[in-house]
DNA sequence: TCTGGGGTCCTAGGACCC
DNA sequence: TCTGGGGTCCTAGGACCC
């Protein structure tokens, strides 16, 4: 039996979910801002239709966007983790073995089950655009890669009516396909591969799947000759359908005003350090070392200075004011006077579980009281209500959104009204 | 003026060991 | 003055993904 490995994946997710509960975007082009409302990060389809690329800096468009009435809005990341759960769980409703691979695609395994892979697609569509507003495509191959292949074929090709199975094509009909598709569009080929496979004369998706898999690994490395195996059907890549634990956490912004003071440093690594740390309890870990990063902006011509620090804890924790401590010493190692610096961060590596943590006498692996408690308020009273002191008030450094959402879906202050 | 954030995997090269 | 061979572990950096 073939395996059936199923990409659903959900068109212009960062759009969708604006025009599902503003309805007067529909038909318009729309774009959706990253943090600082720097990039364009998503865009309708009427805004790739004026060539707005993915990742534009929204100030190189704002001409274009005037002229063509292109509406940008900042991202509201609570409003769309909130419909990607919605359309993660009926997702899993059609197979046991599920791995939600980004916050808006899900690998299924559809091996063995019921044999009309295209008419569960189809339902499967039907019922998410139902209950959550929002459109999907579905691609199925023997693998992943080829699965995304075929969900890329979906989103393309108008006559597939959003559902591709390759494993219904005869092979010629098949290889007649990857011949008409650019390598560039397999997963797992980027923009340096592209560029060396295209000297090389491999130009289509046709041309990698049946290249000589001992050149291919001469060339590249054991990653490209991983993907040469999944086009030609042979799966190189489980499904995970157990999240595995995060190896590294980080927590970084652009501030939305240059800073120049330490003060203004110190309650920003506080923040991010606050945030990584609750995701490091939430997966029940603790960490070995904390690493922070400050650096000045990369683009125009102010004096340059970027520096980072890594320090191994004595015992790993995830207690956040221990991690917090080290930060603030790291930081203050690493600070410079003068600089306007544009970004902050931290990251938490030599990650492991609790459970397996060895202890010495005077620490034990149970979570802090503390720490327990002020996750629970935090959860139900909202983020940040308890916090370190050293995080601040203010924030006047903090990221700039113009033009957000309300989070329609999860404050029930922004509940959509019926009039 | 204004350019995102958060991850993984692989490889090369240095440090260190016997 | 001559100066082996083989291994492991760690880190930095590159490439990729969404």
């Amino acid at each position: 039996m073939k395996r059936a490995i199923a990409l659903i994946d959900v068109n212009n997710f960062y759009a969708s979910c604006e025009r599902v509960f503003n309805p007067t975007l529909e038909g318009k082009p729309l774009v959706v801002l990253s943090n600082n409302d720097g990039c364009a990060i998503a865009r309708s389809a009427k805004a790739k239709e004026l060539g707005i690329k993915m990742g534009e800096p929204w100030f190189k468009l704002k001409e274009t966007a005037k002229q063509h009435g292109v509406i940008a809005v900042s991202s509201n990341y609570a409003l769309y983790a909130d419909m990607s759960n919605r359309v993660m769980d009926i997702i899993g409703q059609y197979s046991p073995s599920q791995e939600v691979y980004s916050i808006d695609e899900s690998f299924l395994d559809l091996t063995g089950i019921q044999p009309d892979h295209v008419k569960i697609a189809r339902e499967m569509r039907q019922r998410i655009k139902q209950w959550t507003g929002l459109p999907v495509c579905v691609g199925i191959g023997e693998s992943k890669t080829l699965a995304k292949l075929a969900n890329h074929v979906a989103k393309k090709r108008s006559e597939y009516a959003g559902v591709c199975n390759l494993n219904t094509l005869r092979p010629d009909a098949l290889d007649e396909l990857m011949k008409r598709i650019d390598v560039a569009e397999v997963w797992g080929i980027g923009r340096q591969i592209n560029t060396k496979l295209k000297a090389l004369g491999i130009n289509t998706v046709y041309d990698l799947k049946t290249a000589s898999p001992e050149y291919l690994r001469q060339q590249f490395n054991v990653v490209v000759e991983k993907t040469h195996r999944e086009l030609n059907g042979i799966a190189c890549m489980e499904l995970e359908d157990i999240t595995p634990a995060k190896q590294e956490i980080m927590s970084s912004r652009s501030f939305g005003y240059k800073v120049r003071d330490l003060k203004s440093l110190q309650e920003a690594v506080s923040l991010y350090i606050s945030t990584a740390a609750e995701k490091l309890r939430r997966q029940d870990s603790v960490a070995g070392a904390v690493r922070v990063f400050i650096r000045t902006s990369p683009h125009g011509d102010c004096p340059k200075y970027a520096n980072s620090m890594t320090i191994a804890l004595p015992t790993p924790t995830d207690d956040t004011l221990r991690l917090a401590k080290t930060a603030l010493w790291i930081l203050r190692r690493i600070y410079r006077r003068g600089y306007e610096y544009h970004k902050a961060g931290v990251m938490l590596t030599d990650i492991r579980s609790v459970s397996s943590q060895q202890t010495d006498l005077f620490t034990s692996n149970s979570p802090s009281k503390l720490m327990t408690v002020m996750d629970a308020v935090n959860a139900k009273m909202g983020k940040s209500m308890l916090r370190i002191a050293s995080q601040g008030f203010d924030a006047p450094w903090k990221m700039k959104q113009g033009n957000k959402s309300p989070n329609y879906t999860t404050n029930w202050k922004d509940l959509v009204q019926v009039k």
